[in-house]
DNA sequence: GCCAACGTTGGC
DNA sequence: GCCAACGTTGGC
């Protein structure tokens, strides 16, 4: 059973073109500092899950590439790095908090701009458009993901 | 830069 | 356990 998620992520911090050339086109998902989100990776996100690679705060806001998880469950290197935005005072490697998960390019896409989603009727039960939403991963329904695929002519 | 919405913190 | 204050997210 495939699972399907959209992750957010900041193209100033990590875009889908640094994913791109990033070593084995792969990146570890750090910085994530919510629970829930942080929950989906330790309970529920599965090597070879589909993912949606969504840039967020930024001019232009949406889907740029697909991509998927590819293991590599461990401790977020970045809550225990003083130098990092992401430090976190109260994680010790004893007992850590946070945690961190694989991602491999599958390909870049156009993008699906979120002002483009919100207009389409199949995409709208997606949790990413629901208001108030701000969790950076959430899961996407196989029907989701294939709507998605379909709008980007790649189904 | 603004602001709505949400999660977390901490006093009680 | 409640809830007000605060910080963060993220679109606009």
């Amino acid at each position: 059973m495939t699972g399907y998620w959209l992750m957010k992520s900041e193209p100033a911090e990590a875009s889908i073109d640094d994913l791109a050339a990033a070593p084995a086109q792969t990146l570890a998902w750090t910085g994530v500092r919510n629970y829930q989100a942080r929950n989906f990776m330790r309970d529920d996100m599965r090597a070879g899950d589909g993912v949606l690679f969504y840039h967020s705060s930024c001019a232009e806001p949406g889907i740029a590439g697909l991509a998927r998880v590819v293991g590599g469950l461990a401790p977020d290197a970045t809550q225990f790095d003083p130098a990092s935005p992401y430090f976190d005072a109260r994680s010790s490697p004893a007992a850590p908090r946070w945690l961190q998960i694989d991602v491999q390019l599958q390909r870049k896409t156009r993008l699906l701009t979120l002002a483009e989603m919100r207009h389409a009727p199949e995409l709208a039960t997606m949790q990413v458009l629901q208001r108030g939403n701000r969790l950076s991963i959430t899961p996407v329904t196989p029907a989701e993901w294939q709507a998605v695929l379909a709008r980007l002519g790649q189904a």
